[in-house]
DNA sequence: GCTTGACCTCAAGTTAAGTTGAGCTTGTAA
DNA sequence: TTACAAGCTCAACTTAACTTGAGGTCAAGC
C-alpha cells in the first residue's frame, strides 16, 4: 500500500463529512489547497483535515465563508497550521461567540420581558415598540432590533 | 383628513422600518395580508404593525420566515394577535432562543477547552475530532458538530 | 485489456430573503 | 386639471454556499 500520507478527494470528503463538491468549492475559494497527480486527480496532505475541521468549526459558529477565508489567510502562506495559529484563531472566534450569545440574550430577556409584565397590551412592549421609535426619529435607517 | 385605521405600504414601510418591497414580499409569503381600494392599492389594518414587529423579531432571534409563517399560521385564521398569542409565541420562541444561546455556549466551551488545555497537538482536540470519528462510525450522515 | 468506480471541468440550478427596474396606474395638492 | 409622488405587477438580479448534471478521463482489479 502506498504511504498514508496523500488524500484523494473522496477520502478526504469521507474523513471529514464533507461532500466532494464542497471540498472542491472550499478550494476555488481559496480555503484548501492540493496539488495535482500526473493524471490531474487532486492529492491532499493530512492537515487538509485540520483546515476543513476549522472551517466547519467556524461555519457553526456562523462565520461566513468568507471570514474563514480572512481568518485563515492571517496564518504565514502555505504552513500547516500551529497550535499558536490555532489558538489564535480559536480565541478570536470565542470572542465572537461571546458576542453572538451575549446579543441572543438580550434577545431572550426581551421576549421574557414581554412575557412575564404587563406589557402584553402588545402596544406598550418595548421589542415591538423599537421599530416605531426608529420610524419616528426619522431615517429608515435600518438599524437592528437589539442594541448593540 | 381620512381616519387613521388604514396604513397604505408607504406608511407601514415607514413605521415598521421595512422595505415596501419588503412588504410586498412577505404578503407572497403569506406572512401578512391587506386588503385593497377599488383603485387597486394595498390598504393595511394597524394590526399589520404588530405582525411585522413580531416577524422582525423572530428574523432577529434566527427564525426563518418559513418558520415565522407556520407560528403566524398557529393563531386563528385572520384574527389580530391577542395578548395571548403574542404570549404563546414569545414563549416558543424564547425556548427556540435558549436552545440556540446553550448550542453557542457548548461551542464556545470546546473552544475555550482547546486554548487553554494541552490538547492544541490540534489532533487530539475534542472539537476537531467530531468530525474524524463521525466518519469512522460510518456513514456521511451530516451531522452537526454540536450535540444536540 | 476491459470494466467500473472515482475524478475532472464547467455550467446551471437551488434556497432564502429580498432588491431593482421597467412600464403602467392612482391619488392628491397646487 | 395637471403634475408628480406613491402604488402596482412582473421579471430578473443578488449573495452565500453549495449541489446537480453533462460529458469526458483515470486507475485498479479481474
Amino acid at each position: 500500500m502506498a504511504p498514508v500520507t496523500e488524500l484523494t478527494v473522496g477520502q478526504v470528503a469521507q474523513r471529514s463529512g464533507v461532500a466532494v463538491s464542497a471540498l472542491h468549492f472550499y478550494e476555488t475559494r481559496g480555503l484548501i489547497r492540493s496539488h495535482r497527480t500526473s493524471g490531474n486527480q487532486r492529492r491532499y496532505g493530512r492537515d487538509v483535515l485540520r483546515r476543513v475541521a476549522i472551517i466547519r468549526i467556524a461555519q457553526e459558529v456562523g462565520i461566513s465563508l468568507a471570514g474563514i477565508g480572512a481568518a485563515l489567510q492571517s496564518l504565514p502562506e502555505g504552513r500547516t497550521p500551529t497550535r499558536e495559529d490555532w489558538n489564535l484563531l480559536s480565541t478570536a472566534w470565542c470572542d465572537e461567540l461571546d458576542q453572538k450569545i451575549s446579543q441572543l440574550k438580550k434577545l431572550r430577556d426581551g421576549l421574557t420581558d414581554c412575557i412575564g409584565c404587563g406589557c402584553m397590551s402588545i402596544d406598550k412592549c418595548p421589542l415591538r415598540n423599537k421599530d416605531d421609535r426608529l420610524a419616528r426619529e426619522g431615517t429608515g435607517a435600518r438599524r437592528l432590533l437589539v442594541e448593540r
